[in-house]
DNA sequence: AATAGAAGCAACCGCTGCCGA
DNA sequence: ATCGGCAGCGGTTGCTTCTAT
């Protein structure tokens, strides 16, 4: 007897999602919070399976989403992050607020990658390439998952913060491996360290003007203290996500007038 | 202006681990 | 101890946009 799919395919929608379809998760999961993904669809009438709806909760339509690119301190401790946990992609993530795997994930195969590659290391050992290719040159698509679990679990729990790994690692030794990129960042940052470039990284993402920040939590949003709707709370709630969805197709419209404004200023 | 190729990104797929029965 | 259901994760795909010719 084989596992029941996680969702009948037959008839549900695919690809790219509607403001519609965005509007009626978004309105379902603000108001009755999220139990189990596989009813959301069904019980928000939504003809999509309910990874889907999950995935597009997480990666689009979470409150507490930043949106806009990664900057460069972000980048950096990217890189930093990726040298000590290898493709643990959501391991990285918890580390910036508001940002999602997926987006780190794509931003590391589509920027850092080549970022590295062009500064002659190798983003999957983080080594410079000659030296990767003297110790293993079938592995270079494998990431190196062992070496970093151990690592991690020499870290103790998994769930340690930046600060905690870094307070352990700055008291013992460092690997080869993070040496370089860590010596190659402090180059790069006029010789900051690690923990200044926590605090930057801290600074960044407060005063950062360019990102999509409403003062209201997922947890707050989803606290079942708030259940008790009074149709005053449900006209509010209704309100705030109307005007989150009128904030998304803004943010569009925005990015667009910049783009032009870019090309006009750079036409002249 | 048209086209091909490259780059970027959103979404999907399939595997894994956790949890409860 | 085993099994099924589920969420979460990382790899991959494919569509859209950008850039070079």
């Amino acid at each position: 007897m084989g596992r029941q799919p996680c969702c009948d395919k037959v008839g549900l929608k695919r690809g790219p999602w509607t403001i519609e379809e965005d509007h009626k998760l978004m309105s379902f999961i603000l108001n009755n919070g999220i139990q189990c993904w596989r009813m959301v669809p069904k019980l928000a009438g939504l003809l999509r399976c309910g990874k889907s709806c999950r995935l597009r909760w997480i990666n689009y339509l979470r409150p507490d989403l930043k949106r806009g690119a990664l900057s460069e301190v972000e980048e950096n401790q990217i890189i930093q992050l990726h040298s000590r946990l290898g493709n643990r992609w959501s391991k990285i993530a918890s580390h910036f607020p508001g940002r999602t795997d997926n987006e780190i994930k794509n931003h590391w195969n589509t920027r850092i990658k080549k970022r590295l590659k062009q500064l002659g290391l190798d983003p999957v050992t983080h080594k410079p390439m000659e030296e990767k290719d003297e110790v293993s040159e079938k592995n270079d698509t494998v990431p190196d998952l062992a070496s970093s679990k151990q690592q991690e679990e020499s870290n103790g729990e998994r769930g340690d913060t930046l600060d905690t790994v870094q307070e352990k690692q700055t008291g013992g030794e460092m690997t080869s491996h993070e040496a370089s990129t860590d010596d190659l960042l402090n180059e790069m940052l006029g010789g900051s360290s690690d923990l200044e470039l926590g605090l930057l990284m801290n600074q960044q993402t407060k005063t950062s003007s360019n990102t999509y920040s409403p003062s209201f939590s997922l947890e707050d949003s989803l606290n079942p203290s708030m259940g008790e709707s009074s149709s005053l709370q449900d006209d509010c709630l209704q309100q705030w996500v109307d005007c989150t969805v009128d904030s998304l197709l803004l943010w569009d419209s925005l990015n667009h007038l910049e783009q032009e404004l870019f090309f006009l200023e750079n036409s002249h």
